[in-house]
Order: structure tokens, then sequence, then C-alpha cells
DNA sequence: CAGCGCATGTAATCTGTTACATGATTAG
DNA sequence: CTAATCATGTAACAGATTACATGCGCTG
């Protein structure tokens, strides 16, 4: 919205420790919030079976520096795997300092900020003048089979989440992505329904 | 997903004039593609009142350097305002090579892509446990508020775009954005009880 | 004439992805 | 033994934002 003439400044005092730090940072930091250690890769898994579904899984590299970052800055520490265990891996923990961090970050006075939805199918859909009616529908279908695959994967993840102590805000998160992929399902169809409507209307007119 | 490893290679054969744009140059490219010329500023403010909805609408700088790119690959033409016109300006025309690559982009055998959320308020409630139950509360309603001011937004931006002629598929993105939004007030409400539900196990425990 | 909105652009920076390199372990 | 998967990382690049600079025209 308003960046046409200035950013709108989320007035960031100074010497606010959240300062200087993107998002996905504070999303890694806050899955090694999570009692245990885990390395990288570990990361990029749990990302891929939850985060992703309400706020995207960066790429394994970024989760990499992104860790590097937080070691840097003292919000973690990490471990060689010792000889006990068989492979050279690095897991991490969260520092007393990043959890103070943490806590700050999702304390008040710090706006989480407005959704960012990227949405191509509707993109192709409002340029729709530039495709055949037919192509676009094929579209929506194939979107609403996308959406169906995915949220199978979400009531796995559900599944999984059952139960297990203490997992009660990613549960919800789960359901809210649940209902969310419902949702998206019941707008796809709801536009197919508009566009055999445009198809009607512009049928009428040739006749 | 798949790209612990590989890139999913969205297979682009080396001859596609498909090649080689982003989805915004494509996405400014869509709105030259509406009768008339128009100018960057323009074009930022039609994409925050319509493309932002379902496509989010990119900094005015970047809008200024993808019209030169498009200019650069004739995809478009710019005329200086003439001395008639009070202000210097630069108004863009997309081109029929333009016109040409944008039908191919929209056409079959190419794969609009999943669509991304980065929903922040999610990140949040997903790292409850760092929160106070009572601001997460906060949180949410703070968000159904904005969401709630959004669908006016959408719903001025479709009684302006009521009755025009030929903006049948524009209007079809709104309506499925209107709906989004009713629905996603829907999940926040549901997502609260769901808040209240944990509260109340962990009111019940303290008994 | 002061200040705001219009209008265009450049430079620096940051975020994030892809491609590539490397090696160890495990399953068939 | 070989292929797949685990695991970690580097380098180059692309995409996008922010900050900054500039100037005109309109309104009060």
């Amino acid at each position: 919205m308003g960046d046409l003439q200035r950013a709108e400044q989320q007035d960031e005092h100074p010497d606010d420790p959240t300062a200087g730090l993107p998002p996905t940072a504070w999303a890694v930091l806050g899955l090694l919030s999570f009692p245990g250690e885990r390395t990288g890769y570990e990361l990029k898994k749990w990302a891929d079976s939850s985060l992703r579904f309400f706020y995207w899984s960066p790429a394994i590299s970024q989760i990499y520096s992104e860790l590097r970052r937080l070691e840097a800055r003292g919000y973690a520490t990490s471990r060689r795997s010792g000889p006990d265990e068989p492979r050279t891996k690095r897991a991490y923990t969260i520092t007393a300092e990043g959890r103070a961090a943490l806590d700050h970050w999702a304390g008040p006075g710090h706006d989480p900020g407005a959704p960012v939805l990227k949405h191509p199918l509707l993109l192709r859909v409002w340029l729709g003048h530039l495709s055949e009616p037919e192509r676009l529908r094929t579209l929506v279908h194939e979107h609403i089979a996308r959406t169906r695959a995915e949220l199978t994967e979400v009531r796995e993840a559900l599944a999984r989440a059952e139960g297990v102590e203490a997992w009660g805000h990613p549960q919800i998160a789960l359901r809210w992505s649940e209902r969310r992929l419902v949702g998206e399902v019941e707008q796809a169809e709801a536009m197919l329904g508009d566009l055999a409507g445009l198809g009607e209307a512009a049928g009428r007119e040739e006749l």
C-alpha cells in the first residue's frame, strides 16, 4: 500500500533488539525454541511439513546461513556430533539470549504485519482475456486437485501432532491451515461458477 | 517440499520466450494489456487497488525498472508527455511483441505455480507458547479488523469495476478476493475459539 | 511562498534461490 | 557395489526493498 512516497517506518527504536533480523530468522529461531536441539537439515524438513502451510519454507541453504547468523549473534550455539554419533552433523540449540530476543519479538509493541499472498492462478484469471476459457477452467481444476493434496498433507501432519504434549499452538496453526485449504477449494469452485457465467454471457451475445 | 536436493526444473525449453522474466514482469505487462497507455505511477495505484488482493503490489521503483526492462525487450514502448500535457511523464504501451509474449505466457504448457502465503500472524500463533494468551487474542482481533477493512476496499474496487465493459476477468478475481477475505475472517474467528479451548485446558489443569 | 502530491529515477543493500561441490551412510 | 539419501556448505545471481535525490504543479 502506502509506499508510493515513504516507507511506513515500522518505528523501530534504535535500541530495539528485534531490529535487524528478517522474519525468516525469527521463524528459524522459533523452530529452535521447541525443546531439543536440531540440525539445519531437520529444520528444513520441519518447515516443509508444517511451516510452509502458512508461512513458506525457505531454501535449505538459507536455513544454514540463518543458523550461522543466529550463532554469530549469540542467539544459538552449535555442537558437532560426537564420536558416538556416526555422521558429521551440526546441531543447534537456542541460547538464553536467543530466548530473550524471541520473547521480545513476540511481545507487545511489535506488529506482526499483514499477510502476503502471491496467487499465480489468480494472476492468470485476472488476465483471463488472454486465455482460452477452457484453458482457464483446466487451471482451476488443477489447482483444486493440488489443494486437495495439500489438505491431506495437513491432515497427516495434524494426525502426527495429535496428542503430543505442549504442541497446542502448532496444532492450532495446522487446524487453521486445514480450514484455509477447505476454503481455498470452495473459493476455486465458486470461481468456476463465475467463469461459467462469463462464458454464458458471451454465448448469449453471439446468438 | 522437494527442493532439498534438486531444483524442480520447470523445464523451460531453451527457446521459450516465456523464460527469463519474473512473474512481476508478467503482472506489469498484464496491466499494460488492458486498453490504453499508462505511467508507472498509475500502474502502482492500479496494483495497490486490485492486484495486491491476490498477488501483492511491487514497490514503485521496481515497477519503473520492470517497465524499462519490458521496453528493452521490445514488449512495450514509451512516450514522453507532449507539450500539451503539463507534466513530464512517461506513458507505456504494450507492443505487438509484448502481446504475443503474454499470450504465450498465458498459453498451455506453462504451469502458473503454487500459491505462496506468508502469514505473520500465524507464525506468531504457531509460536504461541512465547506470548501471553491475551496478547495472542489481541493480535487475532487486530487481524480481523484489518481484514474487514480490506474487505470493504475490495468491495469498493468491485463497485468501481461493476459495469465496466470487458472487465469480466478482473471482476472475477475481485470476487474471489472478497470470498477469500470473508473466509479469512471466519478462520480467524474459529482460531479464537481454538485458542480459548487451549486456555480452558490449561485452566482446568491449574485447578 | 510553503508544503504536499505527482512523477521519475539511482544506488545501496538485503533476502532468497539455484547451481555446484563434497563426502559419508545406508538400503538394495 | 551402486544408488539414494543424509548432511553441509560456497558462490553467483536474481528479485525486491529502502533510502535518497530531484523537480514540477497545485492549493492554501
